[in-house]
RNA sequence: GUCCCCAUCGUCUAGAGGCCUAGGACACCGCCCUUUCACGGCGAUAACACGAGUUCGAAUCUCGUUGGGGACGCCA
């Protein structure tokens, strides 16, 4: 039996990184197994749905290389065949119309809950043998309801959780299709997943809920069950729910601070799943490895630090050509301009196991290409009076030695050295001099990166 | 309120009854390296929510308590 998954988003915002983490297990599962991964497009919600959201989750999954092998489908280009389901499910009485107008509903579920009981609908167009229904209210348009069971239990084998059970009593029966004909999601994701023959169903915990109504629905309809796997919500940094006003955000919110792909993917693998103490890994480890029985059953905190391990990993490692290309469309954005010399990729290979962030590389790269303005109390506290004559001998030193990191190491010393100081009280006006920063790289390796001639200008601007 | 789910270091986790004196990773702290800061290396601190039970033996199984979360829409 061939393995097909499917993610399914609903577009009315952006690829988040719970929704990110749910897309990457199904991909993940259906890789392993040679499967099939469908996306699904949920947009029966017409009032919410936009295009552009369906555009920002499109780009979210192919900035991780998520891939699919079938879609994306539209729910809403499938509404003829649900109502032919709805029609079918009418005529063979597992379905039937109910006027009940929402006001009256809201009333039913108030006094419902006075009572302390679950609010639910009551049934009171549900037809059963004997019973005598009321009369339809001349001119109302009724929603369609499916005819749950009444007794007995529905339960699962869920992949992540185990044994889930539920009474028929609990359920009530849902609204599969509005006044206005449109199906509604239960019932689409019911019929989708038959059709689509999803044989696993990876979606996030929240659905817990809904899926004992789905399995009824899929009975009723005569299809197979597919299995479930219930992934736990992901927390914030604060351990506190994400949600649209706080910490949500999209996944090409890590784009933009400078994180790499393949570290959120190698991060959001790890956040409630693991393969013994592996902690870094390839997508293809990844899928080689993934199984539903090491997904932890509860939530999970996101922790930003452990994600910037993961994102200096894979930036320390990373070619230098790529972070290249990386690091200069992020100084374009800054209209900062990348000149001929020092090389970008040079600028890179020296710092690029210093920094977090590929937004940090940028910040390291850009005072090798701006016009540089140290800050004048730093300059001031560093550029020292008995540092002063040491810095004007290097500056003349400068000027004639081979400009290799060797050579001007040797300057640097000697300079030191012939005026008593320490290598500090040269190095450091040296290098907010050249970068502005106090802390750099070795100062050798520095000023070998410029070209000769930025060096001389840098440093006699400072040093009349 | 009702139903469902969850519970190991601060965080992510290993753990399928004896391999656990509870392992790894991030963070934190200390030391080394470095005439800056990082990187790197070494080390330390740190957890089985609580209570019963089953068993020769429980972090692992059962029940309960407590605490967290989710769901109860003509949203998805």
């Amino acid at each position: 039996m061939t393995i097909r998954t499917r993610f399914a988003p609903s577009p009315t915002g952006y690829l988040h990184i719970g929704g990110a983490r749910t897309a990457l297990f199904s991909w993940a599962y259906a890789r392993k197994h040679g499967g099939i991964f469908i996306l699904r497009v949920e947009d029966t919600d017409v009032e919410r749905s936009t295009p552009e959201a369906v555009q920002a989750i499109l780009d979210g999954m192919a900035w991780l290389h998520l891939d699919y092998d079938e879609g994306p489908f539209y729910q809403m280009q499938r509404v003829d065949r649900y109502k032919a389901v709805i029609q079918r499910m009418l005529a063979q009485g597992s379905a039937y119309h109910c006027y009940t107008s929402p006001e009256e509903l809201d009333k039913i579920r108030e006094a419902q809950r006075a009572r302390g009981e679950k609010p639910r609908y009551d049934g009171r167009w549900r037809p059963e043998p004997g019973k005598v229904l009321p009369e339809p209210p001349a001119g109302a348009s009724p929603v369609v309801r499916f005819k749950n069971p009444t007794m007995g239990m529905v339960a699962w084998k869920d992949l992540v959780k185990g044994y889930i059970g539920f009474n028929n009593s609990e359920l009530d029966d849902l609204v599969i299709a509005r006044a206005d004909g449109t199906p509604t999601y239960n019932f689409c994701v019911v019929v989708d997943d038959w059709d689509m023959g999803i044989t696993h169903v990876i979606r996030g915990d929240d659905h817990v809920n809904n899926t004992p109504r789905q399995i009824n629905i899929l009975k009723a309809l005569g299809a197979t069950v597919p299995q479930y796997a219930h992934l736990s919500m992901i927390l914030g940094d604060d351990g506190q729910k994400l949600s649209k006003r706080h910490g949500a955000v999209s996944v090409m919110q890590y784009d933009e601070d400078g994180y790499l792909p393949e570290a959120v993917v190698n991060y959001l693998a790890r956040l409630g799943w693991s393969h013994g103490d592996e902690e870094i890994f390839s997508a293809e480890q990844f899928c080689s490895w993934f199984d539903l029985d090491h997904i932890t059953p509860s939530a999970a905190q996101f922790n930003t630090e452990k994600l910037n391990w993961v994102n200096q990993h894979y930036l320390k490692q990373a070619d230098n050509a790529r972070l290249a290309t990386l690091v200069r469309s992020r100084l374009d954005a800054r209209s900062v301009t990348v000149g001929a010399a020092p090389a970008l990729e040079s600028v890179i290979a020296l710092y690029k196991e210093r920094v977090v962030t590929l937004n940090e590389l940028a910040d390291a790269a850009e005072v090798y290409y701006m016009d540089l303005h140290p800050d004048r109390a730093l300059l001031e506290s560093q550029l020292s009076s008995e540092a002063l004559p040491a810095l004007h001998d290097l500056l003349e030193r400068f000027r004639e030695i081979t400009w290799e990191a060797p050579s001007i190491s040797a300057a640097v010393k000697e300079a030191v050295a012939k005026h008593g100081l320490k290598m500090p009280n040269v190095a450091m006006p040296l290098r907010v001099m050249l970068t502005g920063q106090t802390q750099t790289p070795s100062v050798d390796a520095v000023v070998a990166l410029f070209p000769r001639k930025t060096v001389l200008a840098r440093m006699a601007r400072h040093l009349r």
